[in-house]
DNA sequence: AGTACGCCCTGGCCGC
DNA sequence: TGCGGCCAGGGCGTAC
C-alpha cells in the first residue's frame, strides 16, 4: 500500500531523526525479508558503526545513505511499516517485526511487515540504480510532458504503465486510479493513443494528485502507518479509488470497479474517456 | 514487448 | 463460535 507519498512521509518523519547517527548494529529477526542476492549476514555485517548520512527515497524504496559506499534499502510491499522508537520506553516488537535498526544512542527503527511481501537489502551505492532499475522520478524538474511522452509511446494500456516502475516509479494501485480520474481519462485507453492535449493533463494530474497526499501525511486504507505510528488523512479524499457504486464526485454516475491484470481498477464512466 | 497468471503472505470477512 | 474459502495486491518469475 504505500506509494510514493507514503514512502516520502516515512522518509522526512525518519530524516530528521536519524540523520547523522551511528548505527550499533541491525537485527534480522526474518531472514527471509533479505532478498535480492544480500543476506541477512551481509546486512548485519556491512551496517554495524556505519554513519547514516541521510535517508532518501526512490520511487517507493527508502534508502538509508551510509557512510561507507553501501546503502541500506527497504521495500515495504503491501504492509511494510517503518516506525522510529522512542529509547526512553520498551521495545514494542511483535511477530511481524523482521528487522530492528539499532542506534548508538539507543533509539530504535523497527521494521515491521505483516504480510511480507517487503524486503530489505544491502548494495553499494554505485550499482544502487542498476539494482533498483526504476524509472523516472514523477516529482523531479526533469519530469517533463516531453518525457511523458517519451515514456508513453507503448501499447500499453496507460493504467498498467502508470503502474510500471521501469517507466515511472512510486505509483502503485491507489495513486494511478486517482491520476486518471483527475486527467479525464479512461485506464483501459493504450498510452501511445493519447492525445497531446491528454498527455498534458496526465502530467498536471500525475504532479497535482502525488502531491495531495504527502500533504495529508499519506493514505491509511490499511496497515500505514507513518515512522511515528500516525495515521495518514488522503483515504478520505479518493476520487473513485474503493469507491466502486459510490456517485462520482463530478457528475454522480455510479464509479464503477472492474478488474485489470489481477488488480482492482476504478474509475467513472462518464468523466473518463 | 506485451499480457496473463501463479506465487509469496496474513488478516478480515462471508457463508454455512 | 468456528472453520473453510476467498480476497486484497507489489513485484517477480514463467508461459504464451
Amino acid at each position: 500500500m504505500p506509494e510514493l507519498p507514503e514512502v516520502e512521509t516515512i522518509k522526512r518523519g525518519l530524516h530528521q531523526k536519524v540523520k547523522g547517527k551511528k548505527i550499533k548494529a541491525v537485527k534480522v529477526l526474518l531472514p527471509k525479508m533479505v532478498r535480492r542476492h544480500s543476506s541477512a549476514r551481509e546486512v548485519v555485517s556491512r551496517t554495524r558503526g556505519k554513519k547514516v548520512i541521510e535517508i532518501k527515497r526512490r520511487g517507493k524504496a527508502l534508502l538509508f545513505i551510509l557512510d561507507s559506499p553501501d546503502v541500506l534499502i527497504f521495500r515495504l510491499g503491501m504492509t511494510g511499516q517503518m516506525l522510529w522508537s522512542n529509547p526512553r520506553y520498551p521495545l514494542r516488537k511483535d511477530k511481524h517485526t523482521h528487522a530492528i535498526i539499532n542506534l548508538e544512542n539507543g533509539e530504535r527503527i523497527l521494521f515491521r511487515d505483516m504480510r511480507q511481501f517487503g524486503e530489505l537489502f544491502v548494495t553499494a551505492e554505485c550499482d544502487l540504480e542498476e539494482t533498483l532499475n526504476m524509472g523516472i522520478e514523477p516529482l523531479d524538474k526533469d519530469f517533463t510532458c516531453k518525457t511523458l511522452a517519451q515514456i508513453t509511446s507503448s501499447p500499453m494500456k496507460i493504467k498498467n504503465l502508470l503502474m510500471d516502475q521501469k517507466k515511472i516509479a512510486g505509483i502503485g494501485n491507489i495513486y494511478s486510479d486517482e491520476i486518471l480520474f483527475e486527467a479525464g481519462i479512461h485506464p483501459l485507453r493504450t498510452a501511445c493513443g493519447l492525445k497531446r492535449k491528454e498527455l498534458g493533463m496526465l502530467h498536471l494530474a500525475i504532479r497535482s494528485i502525488l502531491n495531495e497526499p504527502i500533504a495529508c501525511k499519506g493514505d491509511t486504507i490499511g496497515q500505514y502507518r507513518n515512522a511515528f505510528g500516525e495515521r495518514g488523512q488522503y483515504q478520505n479524499y479518493h476520487r473513485v479509488y474503493q469507491r466502486g457504486g459510490d456517485p462520482c464526485h463530478r457528475c454522480h454516475a455510479p464509479v464503477k470497479r472492474i478488474k485489470l491484470s489481477g488488480r482492482s481498477c476504478h474509475f467513472c464512466p462518464s468523466c473518463q474517456k
